[in-house]
DNA sequence: TGAAATGTTGGGGCG
DNA sequence: ACGCCCCAACATTTC
């Protein structure tokens, strides 16, 4: 009988995994995770911790599922190639299958291994393979809306085409050596590992917060949001599934609100796609702004000020319960990304790639496409980005969508006994209502790091300076 | 998937 | 009844 392998990388799972299909289409199987060191050397792919003992979970259960369907997950450690090399040696497979990923660091390595090794790259990250949305004339999309179109008006992928997870899988003819699966450092247990969570998050989400979407993602206090950001980066729930049933959901909507919310959610599963598709297109993005206009924006260098946003420490409330979450849970709300990225970059002037890379050493879910997609939409330097004027006022944000501070109170306990009226400025407390409610600014909490007011006007001469030198250089 | 300043409109109070 | 002012609500403009 024919044997393969399957290289299992960010697609941990068995159900809808057209690389596992293809593999299982050819003979036995041979599931192999293999521990990359030169992943680690990547400024993109460095596993924060957080990400690392979410990956190690995720492969103890699908070790788990795979032990029931009459396998195990084979885990080795090296260079890829080199791994690769032995163990298709080892098991004589005459085919290997894996997920197409995007990254430049996945594209180089997944070249070398095709070059000596049958490597057949399928889908599975996203729904539509790069190649599948393209402008009429050829070349990519680099604004959302007609990518959007375009990829909506492409044949919606049905529950049939799903693919059903193998009943059972023949075991390799011969005992493998394998590596134990790392144990995942203890954490709090805020995103259990395994395709099986995730599919009753997905299940739960879509038969009800799903239709509140609309207005429920932007709550910062409230569990609006589908919170399965971190299944999709390790591919426990495929793209695909969640587009089925979002789909599902807005047929089944009985509000024309329930149903634009259904329809908001499947946005951004498409925003998803556009920032893996960039990222392919235009590999560049990670080390350099998309617009040639803002590369040269005169930058602060100020260490104390990037300590201070990504302690938690900047003064402002709603930015520092933001970076709070991150630090002590790995996972931020979406809106809270917007906000804080929107503070680094607009009031401090600090370069984006700064808090891209914080972002991508504390992030469970944090992925190269979709993290520096979000950093240069809120840098106004990326594809159909925010215009670079565009600055969020943490106060407002805070009193709009945090309106009475409980997502300050739970990660920012010094501001608790705060009255609802102050808890989103509390400097503007009277010295005595400071000490009424045990919250002395400037000691108990800090005082703001800068004044709003003052740097809107630095911020706005450096992307000028910028521009400027690129129109006449 | 801003914010703030400025402009416009229209209802209601009031002389 | 009418004009005037105030101001909230909304629209437009600007960064």
């Amino acid at each position: 009988m024919a044997v393969s392998i399957w290289w299992v990388r960010r697609d941990l799972r068995l159900s809808d995994n057209p690389a596992l299909h293809a593999a299982c289409a050819h003979g036995a199987v041979v599931p192999v995770f293999i521990l990359d060191p030169g992943a680690d050397g990547s400024r993109y792919h460095r596993d924060a911790e957080a990400r690392r003992a979410f990956l190690y979970g995720g492969l103890q259960a699908l070790d788990a599922d795979l032990r029931r369907r009459g396998s195990r997950l084979i885990v080795r450690r090296g260079r890829p190639l080199d791994a690769l090399r032995r163990l298709a040696a080892e098991t004589g497979a005459s085919a290997l299958f894996a997920e197409e990923d995007f990254s430049p660091y996945a594209r180089r390595r997944d070249a070398a291994v095709q070059r000596a090794l049958p490597l057949t790259l399928t889908g599975g990250v996203a729904v539509r393979r790069p190649a599948e949305v393209q402008k009429a004339g050829g070349g990519p999309y680099t604004v959302f809306t007609p990518f959007s179109r375009a990829w909506r008006a492409l044949r919606p992928p049905t529950e049939g085409d799903l693919l059903p997870a193998p009943a059972h899988l023949p075991s390799p003819p011969t005992e493998l050596d394998s590596l134990p699966i790392p144990a995942p450092p203890a954490r709090p247990a805020l995103f259990p590992p395994g395709e099986a969570e995730a599919r009753r998050r997905l299940e739960r989400f879509v038969s009800d917060r799903i239709f509140a979407y609309g207005e429920g993602r932007n709550q910062l206090d409230a569990e609006g949001t589908s919170a399965l950001s971190p299944y999709f980066r390790f591919g426990m729930l495929s793209a695909r599934t969640a587009v089925v049933a979002a789909l599902k959901a807005g047929r089944s909507a009985g509000s024309a609100y329930a149903r634009q919310s259904a329809d908001a959610w499947l946005s951004e599963l498409i925003w998803r796609e556009f920032y893996l598709h960039i990222l392919y297109h235009f590999p560049d993005v990670l080390k350099t702004a998309f617009q040639p206009g803002l590369r040269r924006i005169p930058w602060r260098d100020a260490p104390d000020e990037l300590e201070a946003w990504k302690a938690g420490r900047t003064g402002y409330p709603v930015v520092d319960a933001a970076m709070r979450q991150l630090a002590e849970t790995g996972w931020m709300h979406n809106r809270a990304r917007m906000i804080v990225a929107s503070f680094l970059v607009k009031d401090l002037l600090i370069d984006w790639r700064q808090g891209e890379q914080h972002f991508m050493d504390r992030l469970v879910d944090g992925d190269p496409a979709a993290n520096n997609g979000g950093w240069q939409w809120t840098a106004g330097t990326g594809t159909d980005a925010a215009p670079y004027f565009r600055i969020f006022n943490p106060v407002l944000q805070s009193a709009k969508f945090d309106p009475q501070g409980r997502f300050i109170r739970r990660f920012v306990p010094e501001l608790a006994r705060v009255p609802d009226r102050f808890i989103h400025a509390p400097w503007t407390m009277s010295p005595l209502e400071q000490r009424a409610c045990g919250c002395v600014i400037g000691q108990d909490y800090p005082a703001p790091i800068v004044d709003r007011e003052v740097v809107k006007a630095r911020t706005l001469a450096a992307y000028k300076q910028s521009k400027a030198g690129h129109d006449a250089p």
